[in-house]
DNA sequence: CCCGGCCTCGGCCGAAAGTTCGATGCGGTC
DNA sequence: GACCGCATCGAACTTTCGGCCGAGGCCGGG
């Protein structure tokens, strides 16, 4: 049987969530709590198997919330599922940072929430895919770019190098070419590419996920 | 109605699929593929609105199926889901870098399924749990390591500018400390972490998930 | 109270990096 | 053939970095 704990400031909202899940054969709502601080209290004292923030709560945030009592440093963590109106990016981020095993936005249906919580129990963990869509976004976006780019063939061999901290010295010796031809490359790369010094064309290499 | 194509070497699981989401009222399995170069000819000439497409096939695997289908350089990509009994991670980045909007496991329930079907249709994109799971620890991972830190919250400010990729002097002016100061602070932060110039700095400060 | 870590600053020097001039050859395009 | 981008190399120069010496002030633990 899976404890679930439900912590939002709205009673129809508890309410709605707790009768989707109690509908199933194997979960509970164990707790209800309107605000974060109560949430907290609760989650400490039931210490269900998975519980379900929202992020506007009065007291205390939800994200905050979730931090307590499931952030890097607290001993017996607890899974989190943050289920909120606003898909805001930086929500998601500081959940997922604060200890957050899900996110999920509440026009999300209830197969969803069931989901949510089986996979939280399991130890898994689930994203809304509005929300999912847009880290894959970031994930691929950059390699797409790939194929544009600005600089050469053998220019991108040099930058990689430079990305892995190596002196000018070593990349000529190691692509077998002169110290002179290594700051002609670079120099062509940083004027193209509008760095300043090698830093910066390193910084470009690590953005590109040209380097892992 | 969402029209489905489902691509899979075992004719059981494609079955099993098609009368999951048959049964759904707006969804329907519009083609079936054995194999990974049949499964891209029936995309292309049937234009589903989410394909489904196995790993394992004949001829032509369901990765690189779905990078001809869905890859960056294509015209009109289609929305593939990749439904597979193993979840080794090669194989996620593979999908999605390919151009995949989703990564099944096929032990997941029907009602994943199902939603991820939805989800894909609606553009956006569903993972998952088990696998999510591990996304997010190498999101999450990183950050832990900042409070185990070897090096002093003043040095850290220094290495951050460092991995903008700052000068000595710039770092000086912004910092309001002198020239040597920086130096020195560099200096130590080098000799703690075994680098042995700017750039390794720098890299250890994007590794470490200090910059974005 | 002394020791050690941290933060601050200065000077000096050699090495590395970056800039600016060249130059050659090679493979495409018009 | 003329032109252009690319890769290669060289020399000289300025700037920046990094290493190595030193120093003082501050603060907290033994």
């Amino acid at each position: 049987m899976i404890k679930v704990l439900i912590a939002d400031d709205q009673q129809m909202v508890r309410t709605g969530f707790a009768m989707i899940l109690n509908a199933q054969p194997d979960m509970e709502v164990v707790g209800e709590a309107s605000d974060g601080v109560e949430a907290v209290e609760l989650a400490r004292r039931l210490r269900p198997d998975v519980c379900l923030f929202d992020i506007r709560m009065p007291r205390l945030d939800g994200l905050e919330a979730t931090r307590l009592v499931a952030g890097p440093d607290v001993a017996g963590p607890l899974r989190v599922i943050i289920v909120t109106t606003f898909d805001h990016d930086e929500y998601v981020y500081s959940a997922l940072r604060g200890g957050a095993c899900g996110f999920l936005l509440k026009d999300s249906g209830p197969a969803l929430l069931i989901e949510a919580v089986r996979a939280a129990a399991a130890g898994d963990a689930m994203i809304s895919p509005a929300i999912t869509v847009r880290l894959l976004e970031q994930l691929t976006a950059p390699r797409k770019r790939v194929a544009e780019l600005p600089i050469t063939d053998r220019e991108l061999d040099l930058v990689r190098l430079v990305a892995r901290g190596r002196t000018n010295h070593e990349i000529a010796a190691q692509l077998h070419i002169s110290l002179s031809t290594v700051k002609t490359h670079l120099g062509s790369v940083q004027r193209k590419l509008g760095c300043r010094n090698r830093v910066e064309t390193a910084a470009w290499a690590w953005e590109s996920g040209l380097v892992d």
